[in-house]
Order: structure tokens, then sequence, then C-alpha cells
RNA sequence: GCGGGCGUAGCUCAGUGGUAGAGCGACACGUUGCCAACGUGUAGGUCGAGGGUUCAAGCCCCUUCGCCCGCUCCA
């Protein structure tokens, strides 16, 4: 178990049966997570972390960290057969307006849309096409709304050429409104579909004390982007070369239409994102790469069995500039048996960089001195190019949910009836220290064991230690909040220095010495 | 944004017009030698918020906020 790569050793039941309500007491009880501004009747959309909470999300962003900045790949080497090198950055929230636009996000975001009050369907008010007939006016009769490549398309273009005959398809903003004669995509009776609406989908915030919608700005709806402005400072400061990557962690947000399922949309939220660079030639190597290890380290930390996915998308579920897209989902209690997406490690060509370099006029091209024809010298005259860029962009909240709803088990045969079986990597208690009882020179020993784990394991995680009633309850308590060992001073310990630990997962006992607990640990946390 | 359900103590819930309760949890003291043991005691709620009806509202009515579920959305 020394060995950070290999998945949890407890696997898990299957989430289909875990009761959300029952993990969002326990949050609540035990201070995971927190409804935002409870006491004033909530925010919706927003989650506060209590501090075993906060613990959690900090050890999974920590262990992201470590294995994506500090020790790449866990030392493993990448295609091209050398070390994998990601560099850290840390970028604003807020940024020029031009980012958004450059990257696509203002367009996306201001869409109007329309709604069908028959079938509540909402579609994009530029999507929506509608078949009239080919001679021109429909009269009194209906026509026909569908969105192209969809069921509805087929069977509205029935309906129409059984109503007219030879019809033609004309988009819905050329239609005056109110369209009373429309019938909706999926509804049976004409004029249900609203006027266009418009939903911001980015948060906007005015820079400046002198309120000038002018100079509105946005709150970044992902991280990423801040990473592709930065590109060229990064290559021109840091002795770099492609293929490299840049790592971030943040805050992002996004006004959702319907913030739902505990923290998993919520409209304020952290992300952890790579954004990989690299030549043409080597893109769908790393690609697979990137995909397969990202895969194994959610597995390293205790997502693990059937409750994990890696879900390559389809062809045409695609976005225009990406070539290959895969999703690491998992099985949470309120999608199941579906799964919801934890990560997304997409192939985006080098759009990102042709779009910025495109509206900011800056030069994004990396000079790749190890390619190109030779010069007389032998040496490589160079290649000029817009690198390609793998994204694995993972959702760090939606990652402390996961591993809640993993961790949740409920066993009614034992003392604690429900208790979080952690990975001690990500545990926000590493460990307790008890005297069995609280008396007869017991708690002066374990005392000195406390501040012993302290010194050693006090930076990687809380360490507790705890004198009052019965130890059933004690050993219990840490079991809801997931500490996966704790050591109990005994009668024994007095005389020969040697105390027992306690497995959370199995609730079985042995004995060690004394001056081996500190090795214990040290082998079963983050090594 | 639509439809349904629900908001009472930290958690789970009872209370259906007449003095706000229980279990668990927390805390204190005692007891206790390995799995939420036992005893005694303590703290904690303007019943999500606002308005209305009534002599009287946790309860009835209206509005609003929040959570859950189903649609929808998820670049």
């Amino acid at each position: 178990m020394s060995d950070p790569h290999t998945p949890s050793p407890t696997p898990q039941a299957p989430t289909a049966g875990k009761s959300m309500d029952d993990i969002m007491s326990l949050c609540k009880r035990r201070g995971f997570i927190y409804q935002a501004s409870e006491i004033y009747g909530g925010i919706n959309g927003f989650w506060d972390y209590g501090p075993l909470g906060t613990m959690l999300k900090r050890n999974l962003r920590e262990a992201w960290w470590q294995d994506v900045v500090m020790l790449p790949c866990w030392g493993r080497k990448g295609p091209d057969a050398e070390p994998v090198t990601n560099l850290p950055l840390d970028t604003c929230i807020i940024q020029n307006p031009k980012v958004w636009e450059a990257s696509g996000h203002v367009g996306g975001f201001n869409d109007p849309m329309v709604d069908c009050r028959e079938t509540r369907g909402r579609y994009r008010y530029d999507h929506v096409m509608v078949f009239v007939p080919a001679s021109g006016d429909p009269g009194d009769k209906p026509v026909f709304a569908y969105v192209g490549d969809q069921p509805s398309e087929a069977k509205q273009r029935k309906k129409a050429e059984k109503t007219f005959g030879e019809v033609r398809s004309v988009a819905l903003n050329t239609l005056p409104q109110p369209w009373t004669r429309v019938i909706a995509p999926d509804a049976e009776k004409p004029g249900t579909l609203t006027e266009p609406r418009m939903f911001n989908l980015m948060f906007d915030t005015i820079p400046g004390a002198i309120r000038d919608e002018a100079n509105k700005a946005y709150l970044r709806p992902e991280t990423a982007q801040g990473i592709f402005i930065n590109f060229k400072n990064v290559v021109d400061t840091n002795r770099v070369k492609v293929p490299f990557g840049i790592a971030q962690t943040g805050k992002a947000f996004r006004n959702e239409v319907t913030p739902r399922n505990f923290t998993f949309r919520s409209r304020e939220f952290e992300q952890m994102e790579i954004e990989f660079f690299c030549h043409e030639s080597q893109a769908m190597d790393w690609y697979a790469f990137w995909r397969d290890w990202r895969m194994e380290w959610w597995k390293s930390i205790g997502l693990g069995g059937d409750n994990l996915i890696l879900r390559e998308h389809a062809a045409d579920e695609l976005a225009h500039y990406s070539k290959a897209t895969s999703d690491i989902e998992y099985r949470f209690p309120f999608t199941a048996p579906g799964f919801g997406e934890l990560e997304g490690i997409a192939y985006r060509g080098n759009f990102d960089l042709t779009q910025h370099q495109k509206h900011s006029g800056a030069k994004l091209e990396y000079n790749d001195t190890t390619r190109g024809e030779l010069a007389p010298n032998g040496q490589p005259k160079g290649e000029r190019y817009l690198p390609h860029v793998i994204e694995p962009s993972a959702g760090l909240d939606r990652g402390v949910l996961a591993l809640l709803c993993e961790a949740y088990t409920k066993d009614a045969a034992r003392a604690s009836p429900e208790f979080m079986k952690f990975h001690p990597r990500i545990a926000p208690i590493k460990a307790a220290v008890f005297p069995l009882v609280n008396k007869d020179g017991m708690p002066e020993v374990a005392e000195k064991l406390h501040a012993d784990l302290m010194k050693n394991f006090g930076r990687t995680g809380l360490i507790e230690t705890d004198a009052k009633q019965s130890i059933g309850k004690r050993y219990a308590r840490m079991d809801e909040a997931g500490c996966p060992f704790c050591f109990t001073i005994d009668g024994e310990t007095l005389s020969n220095h040697t105390v027992t630990v306690r497995d959370r997962d199995s609730g079985g006992q042995e004995r060690i010495a004394m001056d081996q607990v500190v090795p214990f640990l040290r082998a079963r946390l983050n090594p």
C-alpha cells in the first residue's frame, strides 16, 4: 500500500443504493458541506465547505497538484519517452473581456432561447427551423418547427409534407412573432413557443469605482483561457520546450440555468485544468496518454470499480474544433444508473491559440528548433507553429462530491452504521490517538503519542485525540469522519510499549510497538 | 424557466387553530479496560422569510427564498 498508484484496497459498493439525502445529512452534521449563506435562507447554486470538507477538498487539490505539477504523472514518461513537464500558473478570475469574445464564450453564452409551453422543451432560437409550403403562404394552416439532425426533423417533415405537399425550410427567426401557427418541434398544438429570451450564462461585473456599462467584464467561466493567454509569456520566460503543459487550479463561475444535485452543478466552482501543448503530429499520442493516466489517477485516490467509467465521445458529439474528447464519469447516486462528468479530456487542436492570435494580434507561434529542414551546418532550421492542445479539465468540487459518495458506506451490523471509507491520502483526519480509559497514566501516554504524530504528520492532515466517553463512541465518531486509523493506549501499553491499531474499514485490530506507529502511518499515508 | 414534493433543535422527525416536543447528537460530572455502554444534569428553536385571516397561527390564505425529484440546460 506504499504505492500511491494502486487503487483503493477496499472496493466500494455501487452508489446506486446510496441515498443522497443520507449523504447530505452526514455532510452537514459532520461539517463537510454547508449551504452558502444559510442563516439568510441560502443562495441558489452556492455551497460552503466546513472544516472537514475544506480539508478533503484541499487534499484532493493537493494530490492533483503533486501528481500533475510536482511529480508529473508519477514520474512516468510521455509518448516521446521523455519525462512529462507541467508548469504551474495562477491567473485572474477577471480578464480583459475580449478574452471571452476570442474564446467564443460571449457568443455561446448569449444565445437567446425559446421555450415550448406544451412540452417544456427549450431550444436555441437560432437553431429552430420551420417547414413551410414551398409555394409560400401557408394560409390558416399550421407550420412545423424542428431542430436539424434531431428526431423532430423527420417527424415534422412528414407532417408538413402531408399538409402542404412540397415544403421548404426557413429559420424560425425569419417568421413574425407571435408564432401562433407554429407547432413546436415536439408539440402537438400550435402556438406554444415563447418569445426568445436571453440566458446570460457568464456572470458580469464592472471594474472601476465609477459604474459604467462600457467597462463590463466577466467572471471567468473556466480557468483554461488564463492559460492560453499566457502561453507566450510562459514560453518566453521559462526555457521550456514543446511538448509541455501548464496547470492551474481555481474558481470559475457559470450562471447555470438550473443548479441541481447538491454541489454537482454549482454557480461557483473550482477547476483543475491542464493545457498540454504539443506538435500536431504527436497530439493523438498525447491525447491517449493523458486520457489513460487521468483515469488511473482517479482510481488511485479511491474512485474505482464500476462507478468510474471512461467514455469516448462519438463523432457527432464533438465540438467543431475537437478531434477527440473523452469524459471520465462517476456514477453518482443521483445519476445512477447513469454517470456524471468528473473530468473531460479534450484534444482541442490549436483552436484556442488561433483564436487568441487572431483577436489579440499577438504572435503566439512557437519556434520549434528541433524540427524543420537541416541547415548547411546540420542543425534543423526550426519550424514555427501554433501548438496543438490536449486539455484534461477536472472539476474539483465534483471530485470532492464523488469522493464523498464513494466513501459513504452504510452497514447496519456495525456500531457505526454510517461511515466514510476515504482513501488515506485524501482523508481529512489521518489518525486518532485514544487512551482506552481516561486514567491510570493512559491519557499522558496518549498525549505524548499524539504530539509525536502531530510533529510527523500534522502537515498532511488532522491528527485527533480524545479521552472522553466510551471507546466505542470515539471509534464510531472517527468512522463517520472517515479517519482510517485509530491508535489506542491501554493497560498493556504501560508495561510493554505496544498500542492497538484499529482499521476503519474492517474494524479489526492489531498490536504494534509504540515506536512503529510513525513508520506504520508513513507507509499508509501519501508516501 | 415549467411541473411535483418538502422547509419545526446540529441530524432524523412528531406536532392539523389554544403554554413548541421526542430520539439521536453535543457539552459537563460520575462511572467505564476495546466498538455509538450506563447514570445524572446542561445548553440549543422569534417553527425558512414577509404579509394576511383570526380573540389566538408551526398549523389556514397569499407572496417570496431555499432544498429534493421530473423535464430543460450543461459552450
